[in-house]
DNA sequence: TTTTTGCTCATACTTTAGGGTGATTTTAAT
DNA sequence: ATTAAAATCACCCTAAAGTATGAGCAAAAA
């Protein structure tokens, strides 16, 4: 307890002593070397001094260190892949669910037979399917389909 | 609000305290072992003060606060229509700068035909290089090179 | 100089894509 | 209930795409 009381305030106690020290060796010097001339200003003078750098001092040891946060904003570019489907488009070229998801196989390197395959129906109805994204994107490869499609954010 | 000033403030107002517990040490001390004229110690006392008080003013206002510099991350999304071609994909696959052009062509939507118009090549010479850029993309359809080959940056 | 690579073209053949037409069934809207 | 659109499938035919093989030529590399 008592040692934490020392170790909290030492620079408030080393402070005192010094400045019972510096005092006393002041006191000394006069008494020793009285016979200077202005005496007192110099005296004042190099009080003034030393406490005005003691409490800089003080002021530098003790108080809470001002901060000042600035927050500055870094631009971060960031590739826009969240797909967003162009309803508007769709609607407007009038293509139906199934012919967006043939077209959707399409651009994923899909063959006819294989797109087929995979939604359970005929290589013919595919077929059909293309023939009619190509009529409504106006169109006569699926390479262009695609394409376009991509262009319009109709597919990803 | 009394509370909060004196935990604001113990450092300074603990320094004047023992300031004024010092001086009357001193006084005692004076009193008890030295004979000098008491207004000259009052003076120092005084001068101790007001020139500690001083420099902690001028510390508090001269020094310069420590700056906490905080980046916040803004993401802006943007269209990524700066298209960086990938170079070390593009030799490890051996695509030569024909090919590359074939390739682009077709992800434009061009018939072999229209691309060996536009080259003013044969149409027999696009089919090799398609067949080539299918070997080795390892690929089977102008869809799905186009597909791989937008995925790896080789084209637009 | 020789070799390799890239680009060119041709022929023959197979597979896939695409156009046209028509029909049935399901689903959604009037 | 009726109509309209969507989805399904078939057949035929043509066009385009893709495979395989061989070959000529020019530029670059070994």
């Amino acid at each position: 307890m008592t040692l934490n009381f020392w170790l909290r305030n030492r620079s408030v106690i080393l402070y005192g002593v010094s400045l019972a020290v510096l005092l006393l060796l002041m006191k000394w010097l006069e008494w020793r070397f009285i016979i200077v001339d202005h005496a007192f200003e110099l005296y004042a003078g190099a009080l003034a001094i030393i406490f005005t750098l003691l409490g800089i001092w003080l002021a530098v040891k003790l108080t809470k260190p001002k901060t000042t946060t600035i927050i500055v904003e870094k631009e971060i570019f960031v590739k826009n892949d969240a797909f967003i489907l162009n309803t508007n488009e769709l609607t407007r070229l009038g293509l139906s669910k199934r012919e967006l998801e043939v077209l959707q196989l399409m651009a994923e390197g899909l063959s006819n037979h294989q797109i087929a395959e995979r939604l359970f129906v005929s290589l013919n109805t595919i077929k059909t399917h293309s023939s009619k994204v190509f009529e409504k994107l106006e169109v006569e490869r699926r390479t262009q389909a695609i394409d376009k499609a991509k262009k319009l954010n109709l597919i990803q």
